[in-house]
DNA sequence: AAACAGAGTTTCATATAATGAAATCATGAA
DNA sequence: TTCATGATTTCATTATATGAAACTCTGTTT
């Protein structure tokens, strides 16, 4: 409604793609506008503490950080279940994540590293494709059936290992035995090496659909394992359901 | 410099401080401005995801944790800061803070819960005065001179307990003590049977004054107590510093 | 050391697009 | 059903965001 806002926030999220990338002439020439709004704006966001420039290039700002901090889902959720994934990650010494959808995609929300992680992949407040990730898949095995279809039917494939699911009937296939088993399993699906296991997680009255989820590499996580941690992850499913419960 | 980005930022900082207590027409009438430029500017924030609304009130969005999550303070010095903080709390079984100046105040970047904490004061992302904090007063210690100066002498004091520093001379004595032991406490400053104990912590290589602490209950901190805290705080300090040095 | 190149910054006239008063719509209370 | 309150839309106005061009600053080349 308001373009000269939206053309603010275009800037910023330029930024956060790739923070300290960029200089005032590189974000001309990479959103095509115009040097002096493009400086101005830059100076109005640096003057905000939402961006921070340091030698000419620009890094999301610190107002960012403590505005994050206070979202909703932040303080009330995230907060509450942070002990319980860390009591996790201790009993199982594995990395656990916590996720929710986001415009249809997986948006990272909590990350526990075990001190054995070789730390791979994704960290907080990151985005992934929901059909390539165990999270995104137990997600949308929990969503109302329309809604899932409307996302499935949408979703443009795309391979990044050999593993990885690149149709709809083989997606689709998948989530109804997830609806079965109670758990999703990613098996290198992703990032070669890379295993993960999860279990949705639906809170009713914060309607929120999530999940969480193991990871760890491949050569640690046999089946006898897998199974043994899907049994662990449902326990504490039901734990955090009724911790989030009120 | 550009206004109407100005105006946007102004609405969601008074978001910010009342998140689900303000509808349309109260933030026309708490900032007097028109309301169909605050309609509109709404609008737009919430098309953005920076502002989230539920039943006509407003609540910051998840865009802001996502952008908030890659601040560069936040991933880098943070989440490596974090787990020797977790160490520190479970050796002492205490609650742990990490601050760090912005604008002359304190701004708590992480919070580590002990179990039997009672749920006190401050979360991530706020902002407290530096004169009533162990936190503001270890970093006070170590800023330059002429900084400390200029900043002491805006403080505008106002004492929230008996004990409250009320005055600069006050304060400025207990820096130069700060600077001797390496330690700040803050003793019912802040709130009745509240007390932290701080040590310092300058990072070079980020320009990074921060401080972090232990605090709790002032039954739990006699003493004998307080300095044995004082020099494990001291050895964590050193173990932090070690790891962030690169 | 002078000239150049490439970047950031400022100026100023212009027109776009943000603005605000008033009308309209929606909702819940009397 | 009416009233009242608040959210939304309309539309004319002008304030102000915009962009071309000039300028400055910094570091590099000749």
């Amino acid at each position: 409604m308001n373009n000269t806002i939206k053309k603010a926030f275009e800037i910023v999220n330029l930024i956060e793609k790739n923070q300290g990338k960029y200089t005032l002439t590189d974000i001309v020439k990479t959103l095509g506008i115009n040097k002096t709004t493009a400086f101005r704006n830059l100076k109005t966001l640096e003057e905000l503490n939402i961006l921070e420039k340091i030698n000419n290039l620009y890094y999301l700002g610190i107002s960012l950080f403590e505005m994050g901090s206070k979202v909703y889902l932040k303080q009330i959720i995230i907060e509450k279940i942070h002990p319980i994934l860390r009591k996790l990650s201790e009993e199982v010494n594995e990395t656990v994540n916590l996720a929710k959808i986001h415009n249809g995609m997986v948006l990272y929300l909590d990350k526990i590293e075990s001190k054995r992680s070789l730390q791979i992949q994704s960290s907080i407040g990151d985005t992934l494709p929901l059909y390539c990730t165990s999270l995104g898949k137990s997600i949308l095995s929990i969503l109302p059936e329309n809604e899932m279809l409307e996302i499935v039917n949408n979703i443009k494939f795309e391979k990044t290992t050999h593993k990885t699911i690149s149709n709809p009937k083989k997606l689709i296939e998948q989530i109804n035995k997830i609806k079965q088993i109670g758990h999703s399993i990613d098996d290198e699906e992703f990032e070669e090496g890379l295993i993960c296991i999860s279990v949705p997680l639906y809170l009713e009255h914060h309607n929120f659909y999530g999940s969480f989820s193991l990871s760890g590499p491949s050569i640690r996580f046999d089946r006898a394992t897998l199974l043994r941690l899907a049994k662990i992850l449902t326990n504490y499913k039901e734990i955090i359901i009724k911790k989030l419960k009120h």
